[in-house]
DNA sequence: TATAATATGCTCAAAATGAGTATATATAAA
DNA sequence: TTTATATATACTCATTTTGAGCATATTATA
């Protein structure tokens, strides 16, 4: 069993994420375009610009932090002012040129995400933060507000011109039942956890910013000449949402999958809740984080006779109509069901 | 932003299942017992023995392996003969420490571990790599027989007896929430996900082996008196199943609870099963994984009417009782349903 | 005072689940 | 050959959970 060597550097990243007026933010970070263009090749470096929008990342140093976590915690804290409260391990991101700069001898970085839901909204602290819809990432993942135009008008379509100029059949084959899985078909519903695969699907065919981008990166570093880009796709990922720099939308991509998965067996909605809240406050943040409208008095009847809430006897002051009753989230039910969460339906999108 | 250091090396740990007899099983290799005393601490190193029992390990060379998850088929390949079939990224394990060569100047080792399920269990490759019973490690996690008789002739009083010994109401009054959470109460279930969260319990409490080895290593080092060790918690940890090397054990008690979590909503046992099998080998590779028994009847409804199988037509010819329908994997589901598995029950241990 | 808006209570059918009983088809023993 | 035993499979039935909707309560505002 050979030692291992130090060839490789680990870095952190950070989805912070708050919902706040109905809508879920992660929080990003301005970064520097040049920062991606080596002295090597500073004269191509205009040929591809990367997005400035990323997820906060910071180095993780062993020599000052005890565990990962911990080096996490520390530096958001500095860069954001934020004190993060329930943190999760997300994945670990390690392909190849992830980072551009290892095509020009960079080192390998490795980096391990971490997602944290807080509560409150300050001022991001340290100038260049700033909070963002998630939805602007992925505007096909918000059905709120009925199925969302861009699957029909630009995803669909798209896909299936892509799919038929594979000549492979059995690899076309293969790509048509991964679509069926990630976006539906008229039988199969749409499953609101397949962030992912959908993300990578939009990315394996070319119709995402960042796919155009590292297309033109790697032909900018091999020497050959820009790769020929499809109108249609270049059209494509205009309506495909912001780009982010690096693979940090698919890091993203991977945490909402997660988020939405995780809504159903654990009790992760009340992190970003304060401690009081309304029955209708609890539901939109699920909706928000689920994508989906959900039936309010089966929500309200899921949740209290889960026990997964109590009332506080107090009531919620403003407002329109009858004032509603303030709960808090019960602790207990931890202990008491196996898998407690507010769980997403199939496909529900009723108002 | 800072450029992040270079301080840590990179592994892979491979945590491998197969089921065979009813069995679910593990890979493991042998690990020599020295390799965890370094020069500057042999004369101690006799003071604590780590276990040879460890995951499948090996180093990642980022010049070699355009991915993490490459690195690992490479390595495992070469050490075990195997080639993986579905694989999946577990988590990554990075506190100090962990290692404990880290304490004598020794790199920190950030391990990503990674699991895989195997249908085959071929006579492993080179050498020291052996399967074994993953309940070995963890005998208070197989409830096929009955509620383990561990649970309450060991784990319960003594951690009972450790809960008594804290002097902080506060804090223990948070164990004693985390102890219900964990391992149940009369009106709370057993939770056969939670894994991680039992060992973890344990291990604070004292009453691993790996507990008792890191107090002394600890000591050894900072060149203290060997800490007293309570003759109860030595007798628990006799009980409570083979130790491992460094934080194996951790490892796969992670991966135990990941396994058992994606029954419910991904059909991962097929994974572990040839391509076409009868509906009680089925039964019986998830009763395995899941640490149950299920009622017969309505597990066949559950897989045929959730369109999880479909017949082949042929019978099983072996066999006591009547033949049994030979099933295959209906891959169609996967983009039928959005959450197509198999389900536990909450606390079922019925016949 | 009427109207709109929201909260909350309740009903009802459909589907899923838990626990059995009954029957079919094989091998092994008498 | 018959009987016992083991396994597979089919079917029933009560209970619980879920999906959908109607009805009523309580507030602010026109």
């Amino acid at each position: 069993m050979a030692e291992p060597r130090a060839p490789a550097v680990i870095g952190l990243n950070a989805i912070i994420i708050a919902v706040t007026d109905e809508v879920p933010r992660i929080l990003t970070v301005q970064r520097a375009a040049h920062s991606l263009a080596t002295p090597a090749q500073k004269g191509e470096a205009e040929a591809w610009a990367d997005s400035p929008v990323a997820l906060p990342f910071g180095p993780f140093d062993p020599d000052q932090h005890r565990t990962l976590e911990l080096g996490l915690h520390n530096w958001v804290e500095q860069q954001t002012g934020l004190n993060l409260g329930y943190v999760e391990q997300l994945y670990t991101f390690g392909d190849r040129y992830r980072d551009p700069r290892e095509q020009a001898g960079g080192p390998r970085l490795v980096s391990v995400g971490y997602i944290a839901l807080v509560r409150q909204v300050p001022v991001s602290g340290a100038g260049e933060a700033e909070w963002r819809n998630w939805y602007e990432f992925f505007p096909w993942e918000d059905w709120r507000e009925g199925r969302p135009d861009v699957i029909d008008q630009t995803i669909r379509p798209s896909l299936q011109m892509w799919l038929d100029g594979i000549d492979d059949g059995r690899s076309r084959q293969t790509y048509q039942e991964r679509i069926s899985i990630a976006f539906g078909t008229d039988t199969a519903p749409w499953d609101f956890e397949r962030v992912l695969e959908r993300y990578e699907l939009l990315y394996e065919a070319g119709m995402i910013g960042e796919a155009v981008r590292d297309a033109q990166i790697r032909a900018a570093i091999t020497g050959e000449a820009t790769p020929p880009t499809d109108p249609e796709m270049l059209a494509a990922a205009e309506a495909l949402g912001t780009p982010m720099a690096l693979d940090n939308r698919r890091i993203l991509a991977t945490a909402l999958g997660r988020i939405r998965g995780k809504l159903k067996y654990r009790p992760v909605v009340f992190d970003l809740l304060p401690p009081v809240f309304t029955l209708l406050q609890l539901q939109r943040v699920v909706e928000a984080l689920g994508g989906v409208r959900l039936h309010k008095q089966n929500f309200r009847r899921l949740v209290i006779n889960g026990g997964l809430v109590e009332p506080t006897g107090q009531r919620e002051s403003q407002g329109r109509g009858r004032p509603a009753e303030l709960f808090r989230f019960r602790r207990e039910v931890m202990s008491e069901r196996p898998a407690p969460g507010v769980g997403l339906p199939a496909v529900r999108i009723i108002g």
